[in-house]
This record gives C-alpha cells, sequence and structure tokens, in this order.
DNA sequence: GTTTAATAGATTGCGTACAATTTTTTAAGA
DNA sequence: TCTTAAAAAATTGTACGCAATCTATTAAAC
C-alpha cells in the first residue's frame, strides 16, 4: 500500500485494498480512513472516496454514513450463504472450463499452481491464502460467463475476509492438493470427478471454519504489519 | 427524474437511474451527462459521479475514459450469458422460496401479481416491463441468500436492457400469467413444477429475443419523453 | 463539394475548501 | 474514582473551480 508514482485509477486503488483484504493485512472490522489511504496511495480524497463506495458494492467494505468505511465483517449467516452460493455456482464453472478451456488455459492454471506450490514453499502464508482465492477467480475467468466471473471475484476476497475471522488458528492454510486435483480432473475432462472434487473442497473449506463461535472480535494490531 | 426537495443519498440516484433504465426510458446506448443529471437531480457533480461507478459497477451503465458515461448496450454473447446465469441461480431461488417462505412472503407475492394485472389492465407498458423484472427481484429477495438477491438485482435491469436492444418490435410485453403459474407452484410446494415453469419462462423470454440479428442501432428520441 | 486544420465550446477528471458530523480530549461535578 | 458536560480535534459529506480532454463548428485548402 505504498505511495506510487503512476497515477491510479480508482479501480487499481480498489485491487490494491482487495490484495491487502484477501492477504488478510487489512483485518475485518479495520477503519478505512480516507486522508490515511489518499496519502497512501498519492491521490485526493475525492478518488480514495469512489474507490471505497466501489467496494462497498463489491461487499468487501462496510459503509456507515458519517463514520466511514470499515472492511466488512461476514456474519455466519453470510458466511453460509457465501458458500451455498459457492457450491451452487463453481459446478458450473467447471463445467465451463471443461467444455471450453484451450491448452493456453490449461497451460496457466499449471502456472497458477506453480505460484501456489512457490508459496508454500517459501511459507509466505498470506500470499497462499491470496493465490487460494484467486485460483478460483481464475477458473471462473475461463469459464467464460462473464456474470459468473464478476460474482466470483467478489466472492473470493470475502471468503478470504470469513476464513480471517472464523478459521481455527492452527489450521494449515489450505489443502495441499486439492486445487492440482480439480486441474487434473479438467484437463482429462472428467467432469463428474471434477465438480465432486470443487464440491469437497469447498466443503472441506467450510467445514474448518468455526461458524458457530462467536467471530474474532478484535484486531490483531501486533501481527497488522508483520 | 424530476428534482426533488429531499437530498438524495447516491444509492437512491443510482436507483431512480436503474428504474428509468428498466422501463425502458434511458434506451441503451444514451449518453449520461453528468451536469444534466446533476440538475434533473439537484445534486452536484460529484454525487452523480458516485452513482455512475456504482452503475458501472453493476454493469448497467459503461464508462469510457474523458468521454463519459453510457448506457449500456449488452453484445449478444453477454445476453446469452445473462440468461445462462437466470437458469442456473433462479431454480436455485425457487427452491429455497418453497423451504423458507412464510405467508407474509406469500402475500408480497399476491400483491406483486396484482400490481402487474394492473399494469396490464391500464395498459402502462413501461410499468409492466419494469414490474415483470421486478417480479424476480423480489422472488430473489425472498429466498434469503444475500449474494444471489444482489445478483439478481443486477441481472434483472439488465435483462430489461436486453429486451429493449433485441425484442421483437411487435412482441407483447410478456406472457400473462407466467408469473401467476409459478407463484402458485410455489404455494403448493411443488418444487418440480415451479422449477419447470421458471426455467420455461427464462427459456420463454429468451426465445422472443433475436439475438442473432443486429441490435437496434440507434436511439428513438421521439419515444424518449413519451 | 469534400477533406483537413484550427478554433470555440462542452464535458470530464480531480484536487481543494468548507460545512456537518463524529470522535477524542479535557474539565467539572458528584 | 466514576459520570457527565463542554471544548477541541479529527473525519466525513459535498460543492466548487480549474485543468485536461473530447466534441462540434467554422474556415481554409485542395
Amino acid at each position: 500500500m505504498e505511495a506510487s508514482t503512476t497515477k491510479l485509477a480508482i479501480e487499481q486503488i480498489a485491487e490494491r485494498i482487495t490484495d491487502a483484504v484477501m492477504e488478510h493485512r487489512l483485518p475485518p472490522g479495520i477503519k478505512l480512513v480516507e486522508e490515511k489511504l489518499a496519502g497512501a496511495f498519492g491521490v485526493s480524497r475525492t478518488k480514495i472516496r469512489q474507490a471505497l463506495t466501489l467496494l462497498a458494492k463489491e461487499g468487501l467494505v462496510t459503509l456507515h454514513p458519517n463514520r466511514g468505511a470499515f472492511v466488512k465483517r461476514p456474519s455466519a449467516e453470510e458466511a453460509r450463504d457465501l458458500f451455498a452460493t459457492r457450491r451452487l455456482v463453481e459446478p458450473e464453472i467447471v463445467r465451463n472450463v471443461i467444455a471450453r478451456a484451450c491448452e493456453q488455459d490449461i497451460a496457466r492454471l499449471h502456472q497458477h499452481l506453480e505460484e501456489e506450490a512457490q508459496a508454500r514453499a517459501t511459507g509466505d502464508r498470506r500470499r497462499i491464502i491470496r493465490l487460494s482465492g484467486q485460483f478460483h477467480m481464475l477458473l471462473a475467468a475461463l469459464a467464460g460467463n462473464a456474470f459468473i466471473e464478476k460474482l466470483m471475484a467478489e466472492l473470493c476476497p470475502l471468503t478470504c475476509l470469513i476464513i480471517a475471522l472464523y478459521d481455527a488458528p492452527q489450521t494449515p492454510a489450505c489443502p495441499e492438493d486439492e486445487h492440482s486435483q480439480i486441474v487434473e480432473a479438467i484437463e482429462n475432462h472428467d467432469e463428474a470427478a471434477a465438480i465432486r472434487l470443487m464440491l469437497h473442497h469447498l466443503e472441506h473449506i467450510e467445514s474448518e471454519l468455526m461458524l458457530d463461535a462467536a467471530p474474532k472480535l478484535d484486531i490483531h494490531w501486533e501481527t497488522l504489519y508483520g
């Protein structure tokens, strides 16, 4: 979130904030002060304001009138709704990717798996979380339906947020090879297997959450800039 | 779109513009000049600008850098993607509504059907189109999943836009009783029938579009304020 | 008459300033 | 010491103004 030399468009600002949320650098509930962001990005508040309305529409940020913008703290019910939506949509994504992915698309998937492996190897936990989300965004992009792609581009960052709030602290970042298995099934055009693996993967993530317990209350200031 | 006395929030401005699009008062491709809108709504351009970025994120408006905002002209491919998405999502909506709708919810549905009938009786074509879209938004709201509700709140106005672009001119507004039949099946907790009727309804709408022909090119200035 | 260039006009992009509101700090009272 | 009240500081909401850009008009050249 450092100041940059080139002028940033509001979408880019929103994207940078989204990345920070996905990497758990901006924890749920934290206040996003406009002036601070303006300073950090080297633009005026006007642009920050537009980026924040964008993120609010996206659902990643909550706007309290006269009180400011806060990174969303999804409720347990929202978390359940989110996974229900993903269970509905992602099998369709898998179907479409199998039906229309070309070699280049498959190559991109492999390249992404490589990045994930690398992040795991170097123990870069933040990057692992973000890349795990972005794997599903990439799949959605390859499915060739702009509406579903856009939906997943909203649901994945929110999923990262939910993990930040409800994940058991000792849980390992993400199952090592579930993404690879899905890609493998896609390559083999094994629709049934790919869907089964996808649903298993989603249920796996959701099951490790503690949605019945109270969400983590306060912000971990110590590790915020760790 | 007349000037109002109370101060409008940007969401309200966006909603008013959305309604105008749904009623085909703002046709696809028309330019939305910031100053004009600011005058019409009695606010400064700053707020209009935020409303437009919101609508652009929603997909109802296209933003051309330095050239302004235009009501979107969805391509045939986007139209097909939209209906594919609706065919995926709306059966799930029907399932959820059947599972969890209370009497009050059913009453709201009947109330809406009444409004539609009234609009049909008075021949208010604009209102019919908007209400037809809003029926699906209401169903989505009753399904109890915030993400699906939000998705449908974007897809329905876009559907109106697609109808404006690709509908055969002589087509009657909307099949008279398909909405009522869906509500009836929901009331009877007949999931299979409700889903079948919903899919039939969607296919009916899509089939009446001329997605293979070139979209209507220019704006009907004569009927714009009719 | 058509094309090209130059000018004038309109519109968008964005920073800034100020009012309205909230939050924090300080002080007084119980 | 804990409440409550008042003042100060910080932050948001919004309009305004100017620079940058695009569009339309006019004039010139061919």
